[in-house]
DNA sequence: GAGTGGTCTAGACCACTCC
DNA sequence: GAGTGGTCTAGACCACTCT
């Protein structure tokens, strides 16, 4: 019969929600004791710990068992602007950052090799189910952090024992060494998502709670029609901002 | 000393999540009763909820009170390709829908006016700070689901009295009308960003527990470079997917 | 009404930080 | 060492669904 039941937790964690989101308390500033507020709205220490549960998984606050609970920031710290890639411009083969952040950006992790492309590769690259692909993977690193898993998949007949099988690429990246083989990308098509992440990607990129991810699959076809790489990337969601452009 | 401390719950939401990301609890399937897993796992029923509560904030599950505990899919709705918007296809003014879904879609809770415009409308419109400018915002509703929040922001002097202002806005929508006025958009810019909702957003689009949203800010540029809208949208994240194609 | 998930407390105790 | 956040239990009890 409607009038549905809000346990008193959500209530505190509703109260405190709406008080940083409308910036009452900014970005930086800490929350009252886990203690106070429970004498503030008469329950017990444990259940404002879950309102505060709430928060975390919402990527409201962080907190440190001895400090405090502070409110998070977000300044995603990476403009990604693939419209703006040019060939000359053209990076490692992940998505492409833009020149004017100058933040310090490195590629590791790579690893390549040939193994069993899954459905949603092998369609767009018109291989059997079952068959071979070659992949290129790697995790990119700015100002210290990991922001982006990445990992490239292309016919196995066309890279194998190139450069783009090499950990360095040399210059220009994959889509040079593509371009010399007579495979030179012309349209690049990005599918984007978001999700909250894998217990994998968690790890990898280091995730606090309440963060989600941008989960990017891009192809990259040539002139004549060919689709040579599927890239699926990984984003931190707090990382990154993506731009496109596109005429009306 | 590093050896951190991971309590119970989460070890115990981590082998969850595990089982659920692997496939093994494939979606729709339930999982077993938090009165069972407590005795496998030898801790307190309470503590086994907490795990599932950890389950609920990433998304994976859905719990009904005397139902059980299921493994939720994630099935977008919605592809959303903007690079295919051609000036005859022209529609409401958000981020238009892809022709193929088929899906019904419809347009509620239209509101128009002129508002003080925030700082990131009026520095792209080239308004002065505290200026008002006219705004439209609506909701999109695809499948009876609430997948979409949408507000437009124009120069007030462009668009008052015209159709725009209107809850209906006439045929081909408002870019159609802004084409009338001399000012139609020849590049789109949209700028991608993924959090998780706000309280307001969360009721507005109905969005269950570990739903992030997609915001993406577009501003609609004339062939003489002016900025006549800037459009803020809040996607349901497990609604869309979202198309771009840019050339390399 | 039997079974499901969920809330809350009191209180003991743990992990950690900051001074 | 004082203060911070966080864990866990036992047990009482509540909200809801399924049949």
């Amino acid at each position: 019969m409607s009038g549905k039941y809000v346990p008193a937790y959500e209530k505190i964690a509703a109260l405190l929600r709406t008080a940083i989101e409308s910036g009452e308390i900014a970005p930086g500033g800490q929350l009252p004791a886990v203690r106070d507020l429970a004498a503030r709205y008469e329950v017990t220490p444990g259940t404002v710990s879950r309102a505060v549960g709430r928060l975390q998984a919402l990527g409201l606050v962080t907190t440190t068992r001895g400090g405090g609970i502070y409110v998070r920031g977000f300044e995603p710290i990476i403009r990604n602007s693939p419209g703006r890639l040019a060939r000359d411009r053209w990076g490692t083969g992940a998505t492409i950052q833009d020149a004017d952040t100058g933040k310090r950006s490195r590629t590791v992790d790579v690893e390549t090799g040939e193994r069993v492309a899954p459905d949603w590769v092998a369609a767009p690259l018109g291989l059997a189910d079952g068959a071979v692909a070659a992949f290129r993977s790697r995790r990119f690193v700015v100002e210290d952090r990991y922001v982006q898993l990445s990992v490239s998949w292309m016919p196995a007949e066309l890279v194998r024992g190139t450069a783009i099988m090499h950990t360095d690429t040399g210059p220009g990246g994959m889509y040079a060494r593509l371009a010399e083989l007579g495979h030179a990308p012309a349209t690049f098509v990005e599918r984007v998502r978001t999700r909250m992440p894998t217990r994998d990607e968690e790890e990898r990129l280091e995730l606090l709670a309440g963060t989600p991810v941008f989960e990017i699959t891009r192809h990259a076809t040539t002139e004549a029609g060919r689709c040579v790489e599927v890239n699926r990337m990984t984003l931190d969601g707090r990382a990154y901002v993506l731009d496109y452009t596109f005429p009306a």
